[in-house]
DNA sequence: ATAATAAATGTAATTAATACATTTATTATA
DNA sequence: TATAATAAATGTATTAATTACATTTATTAT
């Protein structure tokens, strides 16, 4: 990286600064259908209103920072899935202040969730089927995130972060379907999986959905990570 | 939207601003190589230096308004495909000023761009091969939009924006190759896209590049519309 | 012993992707 | 005016991937 050889701090001191802000579309899988973590918020603005879970950026930190930082006070989960999603800019956006949100999606187990001690009580699990209205353009914003794990998840492996770390596979149909909003055949989703060989089968089983059980499996990351270096490209169904 | 039923200034006065800036990654194609747009920066900082084109956003616009103004202003180009790549924020990446960048990257008809008057004479277009060291974090930016230029084109037909609106196959083609790094056969590529219907043949022929001419197509973007409503997934090869 | 339940399994038919060599239209040159 | 040179255009057979589809298995509760 080339170091700035002659630093001319008028250049950026003429520059108006602005607020900035992230929140994050938290995602959680409970087996049966896909949900968003809000934050009820208890002070103002917007006291009383559901909100995504946010905060300003410090300028001590990055947005990446700033984002795992709330994450982690809010659900007490370190080590999650996160990726940005967008910038949200307009300029009317916030009626409170000229401010940009830097928008990113995450994706939790909700299981480690529930084990998980935050000192937060006023966040809730809300079906992403029947959302409240949320503050600004919180809406908009988990619409689009929505919109891309639906592509994320279509060509990698993302679905398993939303997934305990043993998991079947009759589960992880269930989740796809959910998230593609379409079935499967059980034969072909169990074969084309199966067929990548990036998931390991384990000796026990999970035997809270059947009386006869369903084997656990566990997504093999290291393997994901060597073949896509080579090219491999992820996907259990085509469009 | 709900309207912030309590203004609260103070919840925004208590917050620190930061510098926030668009950097545009621009990618244009000779018919041979992939190029990009740098900026050869006459003044301070960096003067002498090789960097993207960009600009503070200013409070009165969007970040999306900031990249067209430096796009108009550099290229004399409007409705170019513009996107977001990604937002880079690492507190130590601009020595100067504690700066958040965001980076978008556009696609441009070099054909076009020759016709366009530019009031700037101190842009180069370099090969993406032989790119010059560039100041900041900006080599990365470039970097990470090759990469997200290589994942998109592969699933949305964004390689038609960087080609004339009239182009033969071997054009495409060639672009593909460039794009992807690798080599596709001429008979199965034209079959493949000839199969999607989505380029309209044109009753003329290009022969800048052979005797017996190339026939022109055109990019169907209504169809395409049309279709990946209904869930269509564009793509021109399987990896 | 039987009923009930979700999990697990295989094959044939269809569709998509790949490998591969020759002819065509045209211009420049002998 | 015949020939050489050049890039464009074309078809088929093989292989691989996807889809459609129905029965058996393991287990628990009755």
């Amino acid at each position: 990286m080339l170091q700035n050889p002659n630093p001319a701090p008028a250049y950026y001191q003429q520059a108006e600064t602005l607020l900035v802000a992230v929140d994050c579309i938290i995602f959680g899988f409970d087996g049966e259908k896909l949900k968003l973590l809000v934050f009820k918020r208890k002070l103002n603005p917007f006291a009383g209103a559901y909100s995504l879970i946010g905060s300003f950026v410090h300028p001590s930190e990055s947005t990446t920072d700033a984002a795992r930082r709330v994450l982690f006070d809010f659900t007490g989960l370190q080590d999650i899935f996160l990726e940005e999603l967008h910038v949200y800019s307009e300029v009317d956006r916030d009626p409170g202040a000229r401010c940009i949100s830097i928008a990113k999606y995450a994706l939790i187990r909700v299981t480690d969730y529930h084990k998980a001690l935050s000192d937060h009580y006023d966040t809730e699990w809300v079906a992403l089927d029947s959302l409240p209205e949320l503050v600004l353009d919180h809406n908009r914003m988990v619409a689009d995130a929505l919109q891309r794990l639906k592509q994320k998840a279509q060509f990698y492996p993302i679905g398993f972060e939303l997934l305990p770390k043993k998991f079947t596979i009759p589960m992880l149909q269930r989740l796809y379907e959910e998230i593609f909003e379409r079935s499967f055949d059980a034969r072909n989703f169990r074969k084309k999986l199966l067929s990548l060989t990036l998931v390991k089968p384990l000796p026990e089983k999970d035997r809270t959905t059947s009386k006869k059980g369903s084997f656990l499996y566990r997504f093999d990351y290291k393997k994901y990570e060597r073949l896509s270096k080579k090219g491999f490209q992820f996907s259990l169904f085509k469009i």
